[in-house]
RNA sequence: GGCGACAUGGCCGAGUGGCUAGGCAGAGGUCUGCAAAACCUUGUACGGCGGUUCGAAUCCGCCUGUCGCCUCCA
């Protein structure tokens, strides 16, 4: 496609996207509720959501990108009855829920840095915007949107005609089959909770006009959105299983609130499946992404490098669901082992004799795919469309005359948009010792070579590939990789 | 029960009313002291049954199956 468009949830097809303000794109993305180690679940979302807020700056945007930290509010059960998921696991660790918020926001955004996802512009925690949040409930109240019960706020879904609209739900309909336990006080059992009124019990709490209390899940994301992007904005992300009830709410509290509409594109990531299977704690196949990472896991016959990790994620389409299993991913690597050969080959060449490769024609041929709703695994199958045959011809010596321009622009989309090839590591100084090393032991074995002395030629290949060197041996002499 | 999505060659996975996705694996070959890599050649797939159409895997209907949401989850 010639010009972004993106899927949006709203109307359920693709759209022209076209930000509020020339140039410039809000996007918000739901972030994790920090109270365990991140999954692939995580890897997928916030993946698909970095490489669309590459590919906007790539555009040519700015982007500001907001994902907030969920340290309260966020119930085990139903926002009702349930119990608060940090408190809970702060005291089955025996730790304050700021130490559990602390402990794992820092392992989240551990796992997402070797995962290559950028860290977004702000990170708004829950905790730290109560006043806002107050604010906005009070709002509702005066709008009528909103009413007290004991200490307890709830929001009115008779009051908002739209509620339901994103997840196309009809609620009048559905009222009959509803569940029956609904809090006290509630006028409908739809109605949500705003502001919850807290007991002796709990740690996190805090002094509101309804009484000491904590905030309910959905109003963190209206009243920080609303702070650092306004009252409508671009983009709203996050993974399908938000759409309703979360999103839903978030819509009905903001639209409410400011009588304005909340979002314009609404994109949603599918979900993640493991061996065919949900993932769940009960199901015990949630394994971690530092569990991948590491390879210490039950299910898991080896470690899984994030890069591969990302790879693989990068290969689907971030609306269609992903199914991890082992032998995916071990296809995925070599595919992308093979892809980073060929991007470090065509990177390291020098402008030669032959005919000009044609960079616009990839350059187009990589945003038109990415302009349709961000299609990264044609984008990556673009790449080995353009990379093979220039890797053949870098290796006969038949190179461009513009390699080098070519090389600006493969770097800008497989490093700067899609993020999967990791810079090498030159100019340390243990990889120009080694360097200097393998110049020596290659000349060595080059020697051995050369009086047919095989015997020692194969010791010495076969003693580096078992600390982790390989060598081949090609017609312009042989050359060393290091393998994991 | 309500809402929604998906079903593609050995595997993963795009896409689409007529034109090669791509990757991985496999087979044959080239190169090579051997090995590895690379390169070349090779597969004519789209759940089932109907319908629309000159033509459907692509649109419509039904069926079957899988999955998700409706309750916490990215």
């Amino acid at each position: 496609m010639e010009k972004l468009h993106v899927y949006n949830t709203l109307s359920r097809q693709k759209e022209l996207f076209t930000p509020i303000h020339k140039d410039f794109v809000g996007m918000y993305v739901c972030g994790p509720t920090v109270y365990g180690d991140a999954h692939l679940g995580h890897a997928k979302s916030y993946t698909a959501f970095d490489v669309i807020v590459r590919y906007l700056r790539y555009a040519g945007y700015k982007v500001r990108h907001v994902m907030n930290i969920t340290d309260v509010g966020h119930l085990t059960d139903d926002a009702d009855a349930g119990e608060d998921k940090l408190a809970k696991q702060a005291r089955l660790e025996r730790l304050e829920p700021m130490e559990i918020a602390e402990k794992y926001t820092n392992s989240f955004f551990k796992d997402m840095d070797v995962l290559g996802v950028h860290r977004p512009d702000i990170t708004p925690r829950a905790t730290g915007h109560i006043p806002e949040q107050i604010e906005m409930i009070q709002t509702l109240i005066e709008k009528g949107h909103a009413y007290e019960v004991d200490g307890n706020v709830y929001f009115d879904v008779s009051s908002d005609k739209d509620y339901g609209k994103l997840s196309g739900r009809n609620f009048e309909e559905q009222l009959a089959g509803v569940r029956v336990d609904t809090a006290e006080g509630k006028r409908n059992p739809n109605d949500f909770a705003l502001w919850k009124k807290a007991d002796d019990s709990h740690l996190m709490k805090w002094n509101s006009p309804w009484g000491v209390g904590y905030p309910g899940w959905h109003v963190e994301c209206s009243a920080m959105s609303n702070k650092y992007l306004g009252e409508t904005f671009d983009i709203h992300g996050g993974g399908l299983e938000n759409q309703f009830p979360h999103h839903e709410c978030e819509i009905a509290q903001s639209e409410c609130a400011h009588d304005k509409e909340f979002v314009k594109y609404w994109l949603h990531n599918n979900m993640v499946t493991l061996n065919g299977q949900k993932m769940g704690k009960s199901l015990g196949n949630a394994i971690s992404l530092n569990q991948f990472y590491t390879g210490y896991h039950k299910l898991l016959s080896r470690a899984w490098s994030p890069e591969t990790i990302r790879f693989f994620l990068l290969q689907s389409h971030y609306r269609s669901t992903t199914d991890f299993s082992e032998s995916a991913l071990e296809a995925a690597e070599s595919g992308m082992k093979n892809l980073q050969e060929m991007i470090k080959t065509v990177i390291s060449a020098e402008n030669g004799k032959a005919n000009p490769v044609d960079v616009d024609a990839f350059r187009n041929a990589f945003i038109a795919e990415m302009n349709d709703d961000f299609n990264t695994a044609k984008a990556i199958a673009v790449l080995y469309e353009y990379l093979r045959p220039l890797r053949v011809q870098v290796t006969n010596g038949d190179i461009p005359s513009n390699i080098e321009e070519f090389a600006f622009e493969l770097q800008k989309i497989a490093e700067g948009v899609l993020g999967i090839w990791v810079a090498k590591s030159e100019g340390n100084q243990a990889a120009k010792a080694l360097d200097g090393v393998m110049q020596l032991v290659i000349q060595l074995r080059a020697e051995a070579r050369a009086k047919k002395d095989w015997a020692t030629a194969d010791a010495i290949r076969d003693q580096l590939k078992a600390s982790g060197i390989e060598i081949k041996d090609g017609p312009q002499g042989s050359t060393f990789n290091l393998t994991n």
